[in-house]
RNA sequence: GGCGCAUUCGUCUAGCGGCCUAGGACACCGCCCUCUCAAGGCGGAGAUCAGGGGUUCGAAUCCCCUAUGCGCUACCA
């Protein structure tokens, strides 16, 4: 097995948005293929009818995409193992179902779903340690299958699971885990629609298509004993099996909408960069070392390797992920942010703002805001003063802490006549303003922050002198005279 | 309940028997820079390595037990 190359595969469920944990689940195998040189494979395996959502395929395969996530085969580009679809597959599995029957390794059970919960029900009131399926059909005789048949009960097919001895396997990062079979229940391989379970589906496609490792999420963990037996009985060489540590809420659980944004394209949306998402996810589960964490995706590729997976779950951070975000965003060329910005702008911005937005103008800001911004839909909102008419602030925020009305109106028509002279550049602007303030007698600091509260409407900004330059002195003098009304009212 | 996996600063992690009086990063606090906010620089606080037993000259690192957390326990994946 070792020997064989490395194809790995990717087998998203298209039961609703691309999960973040799913996603880093492709990432490591796709890190993990590209690294040996071996195939990524995109597999879809839409085996449960009932949970299918219109769409989630290609939100599945346009957040891989996004990330620049490439497939070597799949279920858009086809490939020598097809097809990727595991609907389209169907034959396949019944036939191995049929054949699993015939071997004795299988079983038809004719169960309700009705006697099946009444069951466990009664099993959990006992208190039984078991509460899976009793076996009541593993046992039935040619008549009494007759007569079920006869009542016109399509049955499933269930696993003959060993009654005794013990199945280990050895996983790639945990080491040797091994379980009682005891412990282990008939599990259904066919579903009475015609369609398989993921363990059957799985093991199947997973030998068909040669997958050399199966990457995948710890949850799993616990069922790959099943899978274990099901390679035996079909005389299938098992993969090497890797069970990747889970992403985890706030709360230490399997993290899920209520921890917030889960699906990768909200990311998108909010404006991450897919090198911050890429980078960050990594580090979610695996480190080079005592202190690298900023890589690119060819550093990443360079370095990955399974052995530097960590076992335990993580705490998917927030906090981090806006910082990396932040750095990566202030490690842009100036070009390259305005037209990552751009439709963030067009998209977020006030309406009263012009469409389209001037790109010569966010061109003149992107100095004054790169190293402030952490993502770029909140830049619309932080920096919407640059392209509004009048920022909208209440009147005390110009007076501060210790700022009398009277002080600060008189120190606005002052700045106000020495502006009207002015041509509006940083430099000219602060050799005119610089003394004022000692004229009038103001802490600079205390000045400045009266006109950025004027001219931005907020106490926080990029530096004055040259916001107001970018504002130029027509908006700049519309704002002081606003902020003297809202003052004298 | 049963089975499995895991357990190092609040968080992500380094550590695979002596280099650890446990290193880095995010967050936090302070100082510097400074017209505010950032960014940046410097510094600080923060983990008796879940607890208890062993093994060893020596353990965060190996073994056992306990506790806790998480996962699985579907005709879902």
């Amino acid at each position: 097995m070792s020997e064989r190359n490395v194809r790995v595969r990717f087998a998203p469920s298209p039961t609703g948005y691309p999960h973040i944990g799913n996603i880093r689940t492709a990432l490591f195998n796709w890190l993990f293929a590209r690294h040996s040189g071996g195939s990524f494979i995109v597999r879809i395996e839409d085996t449960d009818v009932s949970r299918k959502v219109k769409g989630a395929i290609e939100a599945i395969l346009d957040g891989l995409r996004w990330l620049g996530i490439d497939w070597d085969e799949g279920p858009d580009i086809g490939g020598d193992y097809g097809p990727y679809f595991q609907s389209q597959r169907l034959d396949i599995y019944q036939k191995i179902a049929r054949l699993l029957v015939a071997d004795g390794y299988a079983y038809y059970c004719y169960c309700s779903p009705g006697r099946l919960a009444k069951m466990r029900a009664e099993m959990a009131e006992r208190k039984e340690s078991t509460r899976s399926y009793d076996r009541h059909c593993r046992n039935l005789s040619q008549e009494e299958r007759d007569k079920f048949e006869a009542q016109g009960i399509t049955p499933v097919v269930r696993f003959k699971t060993p009654l005794d001895g013990e199945t280990s396997f050895n996983d790639l990062i945990k080491g040797e885990v091994t379980f009682d079979n005891s412990t282990l229940d008939d599990f259904v391989l066919l579903k009475s629609d015609g369609y398989p379970t993921y363990h059957l589906a799985n093991i199947v496609d997973d030998h068909l298509m040669e997958i050399s490792h199966v990457l995948r999420a710890d949850e799993w963990l616990s069922s790959t004993p099943r899978h274990i037996l099901l390679y035996s009985a079909l005389a299938y060489e098992p993969p090497l099996f890797t069970h990747l540590p889970m992403i985890l809420g706030s709360d230490g659980s399997k993290l899920s909408k209520r921890h917030g944004a889960v699906s990768i394209t909200e990311y998108r949306d909010q404006g991450y960069l897919p090198q911050a998402m890429i980078n960050f996810l990594t580090l979610l589960g695996w480190s080079l070392d005592d202190r690298t964490e900023l890589f690119t995706t060819e550093e990443l590729v360079r370095h990955f390797s399974l052995e530097r997976i960590s076992k335990t779950g993580a705490i998917f951070s927030q906090d981090k992920l806006m910082w990396m975000n932040g750095h990566y965003i202030r490690n842009m060329s100036p070009g390259e942010l305005r037209e990552h910005l751009l439709p963030f702008l067009e998209k977020h911005l006030p309406e009263e703002v012009k469409r389209p937005v001037s790109r010569e103008y966010v061109q003149q800001i992107i100095p004054l805001i790169q190293e402030r911004l952490t993502t770029f839909k909140e830049a619309a909102d932080q920096f919407a003063f640059f392209f509004i008419d009048q920022p909208d602030y209440e009147p005390d925020l110009l007076l501060g802490k210790k700022l009398t009305r009277e002080a600060a109106i008189a120190a606005l028509v002052d700045a106000l006549t020495q502006l009207r002279k002015l041509t509006f550049e940083a430099s000219s602007l602060e050799l005119a303003l610089r003394p004022l303030a000692s004229e009038l007698g103001m802490k600079t600091g205390d000045f400045f922050g009266l006109l950025r509260v004027a001219t931005t409407g907020s106490t926080a900004a990029p530096p004055l002198f040259q916001t107001m330059a970018v504002l130029g002195k027509d908006k700049c003098l519309k704002r002081i005279e606003a902020a003297l009304d809202k003052l004298r009212r």
